[in-house]
RNA sequence: GGCCCGUUCGUCUAGCGGUCCAGGACAUCGCCCUUUCACGGCGAAGAUCACGGGUUCGAAUCCCGUACGGGUCACCA
């Protein structure tokens, strides 16, 4: 089991909290690395500091383990690598870039962002859409390529700001075999010198990626779609240092229901549903945004859910728990086009997830937001009781008291459409008094109260619908809910009666 | 715009040359259960497998083209 050579990472941007594409792009990295014994490691690429997030980082880690996914090394578990965070490895960068220079697969640039920006804009004027730092255009720029070497010397030694950009060949197919996509093909001529090393001495994702993932002994990238145009450009990276490159593969994306378009964070709670595992909150900016884990999803859910937009064991089952998905996902399972996420799905599978537990383990789960609430716990018989009687109504579990909440505390109020269509004032009201009456004497089940009911029923010549909504209406203030008979039960002879007696008060 | 990737019911998907005039799930609708609502059960509707050419005795499945969609083109990841 732990004497495999798989090592995978989940490599995130700490740029603020992570979004369910990311915590799926986790999830199956984390599920290749446990199906095949090996190692999950989590790093961090905070290469840019100029956006960097406050409390990002511990976001990260705790949507993780909210999810189960736990990293064998990493940010927070430390590991034989450390350290992990791109910014605390900065030192070692830099010699990789410059072992390019001297092989002649890199240079070094002096443009300033200004002067690049500048060319872009001119190239851009003279209807050459983009511009691009290559095998071309870097002949007419300013590099270690074009200056004389006492000039790049004494630049370099005059403190003067630089960047080291690789040198690509000019026209070379490269390719590599995607487990998910095949074989994937790109021309040189068509990408441009990346730079590898910025002008603040930090590597660009590229460098890091390349050298982390390589140092870090990781076997297979499993990264999002949005990689695939520079993968070639890693792939390259791989044969100038004579390494072995890692296997890749490139995870369909997750599409926004609305229109098209990838769902990205700004999309937040926009659409009607978080897009965020925990809640969020940027202490700087005052932003919040809504997470899964506070609306009431389960992480069983959740990750059920994500683990199936994008890939499904190939029948028609479709409940998993972590550890079953370890055993049933593959790779080459995971489909190619990207996945709309449907909320609807989601609350579906919380749906399943909350029926699989017991009225005790609702309760426990139930009682803290009573509590946050400051509604009163019931005594646990009753409350179990509750449970039972509401439970499969619920998605999640504080629908249990939403759906419910009369029979925690007197009803908030009578339900305005079942009282203007079933209430026909002194009409109702009489039938509610009449029925006071009868109840009053009854032992309090929820059989002899319906017998008592049809029978009152019979004596009078009335149907269920003239009597029924109007002694639920007295009972719990609404038209819907458990059976009427067996709510009076559990609320017990006063109580019910109390409530019948004040309704003819309040509605008469 | 260049390059790359993709395209099966509204949505997520099954399907990897014949068993598919395409199966499941969510959503929708109907019936039953319940003299409420929900749950549950049963059922319906819903995909000319983007389009056009090939290959083949035979294609949703292989090949080519077109269209459409997406991604990407930063000293961001």
């Amino acid at each position: 089991m732990s004497d495999s050579n798989v090592r995978v990472r989940f490599a995130p941007s700490p740029t603020g909290p992570l979004h369910m594409g990311g915590v799926r792009t986790a999830l199956y990295n984390y599920l290749f690395a446990k199906q095949l014994g090996g190692k999950f490691i989590l790093r961090l690429e905070d290469t840019d500091q100029t956006r960097f997030v406050a409390g990002a980082e511990d976001y990260i880690v705790e949507a993780l383990k909210w999810c189960g996914i736990s990293p064998d090394e990493g940010v927070s578990v430390g590991g034989p690598h450390e350290p992990y965070r791109q910014s605390e490895r900065k030192p070692m960068y830099r010699k990789y870039a410059e072992e390019l220079i001297e092989k002649d697969l890199a240079y070094y640039a002096f443009d300033t962002s200004e002067e690049l920006e500048a060319v872009r804009e001119r190239a851009k004027e003279a209807g050459n859409a983009n511009f691009q730092y290559n095998y071309i255009t870097r002949n007419s720029m300013k590099n270690s390529l074009t200056l004389p070497a006492e000039e790049v010397q004494k630049r370099l030694e005059s403190g003067e700001p630089y960047t080291i950009r690789i040198k690509l060949p000019r026209n070379e197919e490269v390719k590599f075999e995607d487990m998910i996509r095949g074989w994937v093909s790109v021309n040189t001529a068509n990408m441009d010198d990346k730079i590898l090393l910025k002008a603040d001495g930090m590597p660009t994702y590229h460098l890091a990626n390349i050298v982390d993932d390589h140092t870090m002994e990781i076997s297979h990238v499993i990264r999002g779609e949005e990689w695939l145009p520079s993968a070639p450009l890693h792939i390259i990276m791989y044969q100038y240092f004579g390494w072995e490159a890692p296997q890749f593969a490139h995870l369909p994306l997750l599409l926004r229901p609305d229109g098209n378009g990838k769902l990205s964070k700004r999309d937040g709670d926009r659409l009607g549903f978080p897009v965020f595992p925990l809640r969020w909150e940027n202490k700087e900016t005052g932003d919040t945004a809504s997470g899964y884990r506070e609306q009431g999803f389960f992480p069983e859910a959740f990750i059920n859910m994500l683990a199936f937009l994008g890939w499904s064991p190939g029948d028609n089952r479709e409940m998993f728990v972590l550890d079953e998905l370890v055993k049933e996902f593959s790779i080459p399972k995971v489909s190619k086009s990207g996945a709309k996420f449907d909320f609807e799905k989601a609350k579906w599978y919380n749906q399943q997830y909350l029926r699989k537990l017991s009225n005790e383990e609702l309760a426990t789960l139930l009682q803290p937001i009573l509590e946050e609430k400051g509604v009163a716990v019931p005594a646990h018989d009753t409350f179990i009781r509750i449970i039972d009687l509401v439970k499969e109504r619920a998605v999640f579990v504080e629908d249990i008291y939403e759906e419910g909440h009369f029979l925690f505390h007197e009803p908030r109020g009578y339900d305005e459409k079942s009282v203007s269509k079933k209430w026909k004032g002194e009409e109702s009201a009489a039938i509610v008094r009449d029925l006071a009456a009868r109840f009053e004497e009854e032992e309090f089940t929820a059989e002899a109260l319906e017998n008592n009911f049809k029978a009152y029923l019979a004596e009078k010549g009335l149907g269920f619908g003239q009597a029924g909504p109007v002694l639920r209406i007295a009972v719990v203030g609404t038209m819907t809910g458990p059976s009427a008979f067996e709510m009076m039960e559990l609320l017990g002879k006063d109580e019910t009666l109390r409530r019948m007696n004040k309704t003819i008060e309040d509605l008469a």
